[in-house]
DNA sequence: CACGAGACCTGTTCGC
DNA sequence: TGCGAACAGGTCTCGT
């Protein structure tokens, strides 16, 4: 459930309180149970089961993708990843499917982290600021100006689409809306960084902006149950939407492959940058039968 | 510095 | 219907 909408929404569920579940903040962690090794990245086990009892929830914010529970006396992080979630439940009901770990709260509560394909990862550290510190420029921060971001693509060579990706080129984007974004300033994936014009960086800029606050504001993106209750999947103008019609111009979505990643356009909108010579064009992945 | 391949995992969908 | 291949919201490490 793993980009940046998805853990917005899930950290403002936890902060406040609502008909399924109270507010996280104020609530004690009692003891703790371990699913899955690997899902804890740091410290060990039983220095981890040690250090979180009796800790209280006293905030949840974000960072990129990160999602963080602020305690009384440290601070737990964790990245869903591919398939993460976490659910708050009460005691009497079971813990979810896959669950790697799970936090008895008290009142009754229980907090579980459940992850189907054990990529997530979940830290409890004194200091953030050794996982933070990599992360690049957060989109949605007032400081991230238009400016800021054009300097940062002007100072590297990159094609658009894996440098998006990049968390320490910018926090927060992953597949789904760097192709939204992508496609709402009119730009192929494979563009290099450097070569944006002033307009072209200007409309990324805005595209990544806009995506990004509409996905908040429905919840994030929901299919195939990783992550439930947002309302984004009909609202996206390419991403999964291979052989639809583009919104804007009518002309059919394609599915490319770029950075080994599947990748979503409209040939029109987002033509193709010119190739240097040498250089391979993009696959192409239709199915013989489609073309 | 930039890129591709492989690894980490399991569940679902696709193609024949 | 059944079975193996391909694919999935992410990131890390290694070799070129």
């Amino acid at each position: 459930m793993p980009e940046l909408p998805e853990v917005e929404t899930l950290r403002r569920s936890f902060l406040k309180s609502g008909p399924a579940h109270p507010s996280l903040v104020g609530l004690k962690i009692l003891r703790s149970d371990l699913g899955w090794r690997r899902t804890l990245a740091a410290p060990g086990p039983r220095i981890f089961a040690r250090r979180i009892h009796g800790q209280t929830v006293t905030d949840v914010s974000r960072r990129g993708k990160l999602l963080l529970f602020r305690l009384s006396g440290a601070v737990l992080i964790s990245h869903l990843r591919m398939s993460g979630g976490w659910v708050l439940h009460r005691q009497s009901t079971p813990r979810p499917d896959y669950c790697r770990l799970s936090l008895q709260l008290n009142s009754g509560w229980r907090l579980s982290f459940r992850d189907p394909r054990k990529f997530g990862r979940i830290w409890l550290l004194d200091d953030a600021g050794e996982l933070l510190g990599r992360l690049g420029p957060e989109p949605l921060a007032p400081a991230f100006t238009a400016d800021l971001f054009r300097r940062r693509l002007a100072a590297r060579r990159r094609r658009l689409k894996p440098l998006l990706l990049d968390q320490s080129f910018l926090a927060g984007l992953g597949n789904i809306y760097v192709d939204e974004a992508l496609h709402r300033a009119r730009l192929h994936p494979l563009t290099l960084s450097h070569q944006l014009d002033r307009p072209a960086g200007v409309a990324l800029w805005r595209g990544i902006r806009q995506v990004l606050r509409e996905a908040i504001r429905y919840r994030g993106t929901s299919f195939d149950g990783v992550y439930t209750g947002g309302r984004y999947l009909e609202r996206l103008r390419v991403y999964r939407r291979t052989g639809c019609a583009c919104a804007t111009c009518q002309a059919r979505i394609q599915r490319i492959l770029v950075a080994q990643r599947g990748t979503h356009i409209c040939p029109h909108c987002q033509p193709a940058p010119a190739l240097r010579p040498g250089e391979p064009p993009a696959q192409d992945l239709r199915r013989p039968a489609e073309r």
